[in-house]
DNA sequence: TTGAAAGTTGAACCACCATTCAAGTTTATT
DNA sequence: AATAAACTTGAATGGTGGTTCAACTTTCAA
């Protein structure tokens, strides 16, 4: 779960010995659990350290408060989606020069997977809202900044309409997190690849160049 | 602010006289505030009262507790999100017969107007996840069963694609979720009218019959 | 081997609310 | 005017849960 192995994490105090971290995982892992079953309010420190299976006051060697662990969370979340997609798209590129939307649908199918793996990931993330509002800020306005850079290469490329901007990117992603609400959290039944599907169709006559489009 | 004027609030025990109503609105009106600046949790029974200008004991002449004051402003967002749209629907089909398009137009356009009146129905819904997730899920649930009823209608009249299902729905509704979050609460520059009519363009040749996105 | 640094432990502390309640005031009714 | 019902008030109660801390154990380095 979480991050990698040994890049230091964003609010935590860095262990400084095997044994140290092997703790802090425990404590992210069982606080990214605990989070997105309860909610932040609800979930108490002793809650993350006793399923951690770790006492109660070593929580605040590794970390200043239960606010701080959160935000190392989130910041944790919010890379992970971000690398996960971008991975997945790099992929496809690998091969051939793919449409834009071809990397659309990657990437919608690849969120999808990853949020149907990492549920918490919702929750966590709405609850940034209240308790830590610049991240969530930064979580979306990064997210849709990305979209946005992705559908302007399309329109470079003469693949989208040379009006896209802003409100686009903002609608994709709108799309992109409500299907993974319903999709990938919520239920599991459909496949993912067939509602990035059906993403794809809608984006591909509303965002495609009419002439285009019409064939 | 809330709801109209008589009508009992749910979860509310509903005063018997003059003055116990504009307690109870106060109230009300005071909650959906703090709750929008602060969150359920930052927000304190006596920070609502204190707000409303109203003694912390009378609180509980009203409400059984602080999360039946909440969820009684879930509901009353949720249905009131509800009627804004469908009294612009209603008014717009009383002139001529509109085009699906239209209806979709019109429906975001009233939820942009109803969302930068009310920046709080976003943070009180959003918290409801937590506080209340059954109300959470029957809001959204609700929403979209709403809108694929009106991309059916449309189907059925031969304007949108006929495969038009629920996951069509969703995507639907988060654009206009997320155009709302952007340019309806966190900021006003933009024109309401604007954004909807970009959604519109994206729909309209996304799930419009190919053949006549081609015109 | 030995001392210092790192890490662990859980009881105790404390601040913060949600909720209760008994005593008071206002309003409606006859 | 008189009485009951409705409503108001804010101090007191009780529980929760974040945070601290001093004693203890393990790990590391020389």
């Amino acid at each position: 779960m979480t991050a990698k192995g040994s890049e230091s994490i964003a609010g935590a105090k860095t262990p400084r010995t095997a044994r140290g971290r092997k703790t802090l995982r425990k404590l992210l892992d069982a606080a990214a659990v605990e989070f997105g079953e309860k909610g932040f309010h609800a979930a108490s420190v002793i809650s993350i350290t006793s399923r951690a299976e770790v006492a109660l006051g070593s929580f605040y060697t590794y970390f200043d408060s239960k606010d701080a662990l959160f935000q190392a969370l989130v910041q944790d979340m919010s890379s992970q989606v971000k690398s996960h997609a971008a991975s997945a798209v790099g992929a496809l590129k690998e091969n051939a020069e793919p449409s834009a939307l071809d990397v659309e649908e990657v990437a919608l199918a690849s969120f999808l997977r990853f949020a149907s793996e990492h549920k918490e990931i919702y929750r966590i993330i709405d609850e940034s809202e209240f308790v830590d509002p610049v991240a969530y800020r930064a979580h979306y306005e990064g997210t849709a900044a990305r979209i946005l850079e992705r559908l302007q290469a399309g329109a470079q490329a003469g693949e989208l309409s040379p009006d896209v901007e802003e409100a686009h990117a903002w609608a994709v992603m709108g799309m992109n997190v409500f299907l993974g609400l319903r999709y990938a959290v919520w239920s599991q039944d459909n496949d993912s690849l067939d509602i990035a599907s059906i993403a794809r169709k809608i984006l591909e006559k509303g965002i495609t160049q009419s002439s285009r489009a019409s064939r």
